[in-house]
DNA sequence: TATAAATAAATTGTGTACAATTGAATTAAG
DNA sequence: CTTAATTCAATTGTACACAATTTATTTATA
């Protein structure tokens, strides 16, 4: 009943979220560790497994992530041979990225992480699909 | 149906709970910004709001945050006057933090945090105090 | 009681994350 | 067609976040 109880810990919202994030985020690390990827390395793998040519930008927005942080980690990702940047011909502003063999055959490695990361959170099926649409929805108006 | 989709991104939980906690810490911004605040030292104040006096292992074990990244966030708090660090006389390990009349008196221009952000998730009551118990299972089960 | 084990905070090093700016390239407008 | 506006990636600077190590202190043990 106190008029600073909003500001209590326990009755933020946004903490749990942002605490879960990176508890979850942490548990990948032995997981990835085996494919000498980090999180944000391991999922701009992800987007180049499923699309195998993109620019910075359209990773960025499937990301959620601008170039700042983007260079640094595609320049990391290039270095270790999985992937490959070129200037767009076509168009010098754009700097297009795509997967080399290497960094395709990475993909049957991480093929058990998504299951060994999902045993660790224990929702059941209808809490995770729950999650995932309320997780969204706040993604979709956090974008304006 | 193919055995590579679980890599999907859009199949992915974890995903989205990293992307929507970043991009709600960035609509923080500028309400933290009036209060000379980052998001990580405006739960730190949360918990000295309350508390009045913790060490730093407490205070690390509220948030998930271990001295690696409280010490640094500490001293810039200290420094603007909104916190006092001092070894505990009984227990020179440890480092008490205790708030100061300037930090308190923060805590009225807060107010108003919490309620703004919740109006940009535009979650129902019931969305949101499934998302709640939801992310408190996941930050349960995460500790081990 | 001397030494080993444990604990707490700080430090070091690496890797994001993002706001703001820069510079090159392209597109739009007059 | 030329200049202005826009777009894209990179850069710069600040602030986490955490693993691993270090240092100081305290507790447990032989």
């Amino acid at each position: 009943m106190d008029k600073y109880d909003c500001l209590k810990l326990e009755n933020q919202l946004c903490f749990p979220l942002y605490a879960a994030a990176k508890e979850i985020v942490r548990k990948y690390k032995p997981l990835l560790d085996r494919l000498d990827l980090t999180y944000t390395q391991y999922i701009t793998m992800m987007v180049m497994w499923e699309y195998k040519e993109l620019n910075v930008k359209e990773i960025g927005e499937k990301l959620f992530l601008d170039s700042g942080t983007l260079t640094p980690v595609l320049k990391t990702l290039e270095h270790k041979g999985y992937i490959k940047r070129n200037r767009d011909e076509n168009d010098e502003r754009n700097v297009i990225i795509h997967i080399t063999e290497s960094g395709n055959k990475l993909k049957d490695q991480a093929l058990t992480v998504p299951e060994e990361i999902f045993k660790c959170i224990k929702l059941s099926e209808e809490e995770a699909s729950f999650l995932y649409n309320v997780l969204y929805k706040i993604l979709d108006c956090v974008k304006e």
